[in-house]
DNA sequence: TCCATCTAGATAGATCGCTAACTGTTAGCT
DNA sequence: AGCTAACAGTTAGCGATCTATCTAGATGGA
């Protein structure tokens, strides 16, 4: 088998145990605020984006509504996140980080660029670029062949 | 912000993202025959290296133990493998497929390169091993993080 | 106006991943 | 022989993801 044929077999199989791996990194640096990797990056987005409603942000995050939909009951639990009800729709909810919630933003924003920093040490710009070149064809490759 | 910096931002979110698509355009199209992208990758496993513990198992696929014994548990009783204890000590189930799943593994396999075709379609062999090179380095750098 | 359709969200059920803690078995050392 | 440590596997509990389905509310055409 050539060099690239195996590189075929692995490089899918490095991926998912790759994103495995990185997200219970970032569950084991971010426990101590009860967040785990879905949550911080929820948080994070909304401190960008300001208040959403559940299927912006899901399509924003890229998971389905349900997802979505439970990730928030835990932060709504929790007290991270409040629904509020659009008064001209009262289908829709409008995702707000509470005050306690913005608090911790900066502190998460820090801990989440040390992962990334820890995860990207040593990778040289270039490669970098390219991968991530690739990662986003993969995606559009997934994307339309799941037609 | 410069590209790098941009760059730096997107890719572990691209990366996540990425996978949990390829995990359920697997599932999609393995639905027909009782599997999942998990399930089907022990099935190709299994049929490759012949029977194994279920810690082997569990290392060469990189997951923990309880997550290999649940697969198997889901895997058994759908009549696809076995558990046999090994005479020489009783701690150690030997997994085995069973001539059922022995029968799907073509079909499998062939099923699961159709997968691979499609997520790296247009990938050009160099920019693939690259970016294999630095998933690679990535998980390196987890496993190091992480300790 | 009224009924059909679309949209937003919630709920149910399944898979797969993890850690922690438990049982049973083996091995090793005194 | 017996105690301790290590190992194999299981169980319990939680988080995140998906699809399928349901309810409530909004919209639009007859």
């Amino acid at each position: 088998m050539s060099d690239f044929e195996s590189t075929k077999l692995g490089v899918l199989r490095t991926l998912i145990a790759l994103t495995r791996k990185v997200r219970t990194l970032f569950d084991a640096r971010t426990g101590e605020y009860g967040l785990t990797e879905a949550r911080a990056r929820l948080l994070l987005h909304l401190s960008k984006s300001g208040p959403l409603t559940q299927s912006e942000l899901a399509e924003a995050m890229e998971v389905e509504r349900p997802t979505m939909a439970r990730l928030i009951d835990g932060m709504e639990t929790s007290g991270m996140v409040r629904r509020d009800i659009h008064p001209g729709d009262r289908r829709q909810r409008h995702i707000h980080l509470t005050d306690a919630a913005e608090g911790q933003v900066q502190a998460v924003l820090k801990l989440s660029e040390q992962v990334r920093a820890d995860v990207l040490a040593g990778i040289s710009e270039e490669d970098l670029a390219i991968t991530h070149k690739v990662l986003l064809q993969m995606f559009d490759n997934v994307v339309k062949a799941g037609h």
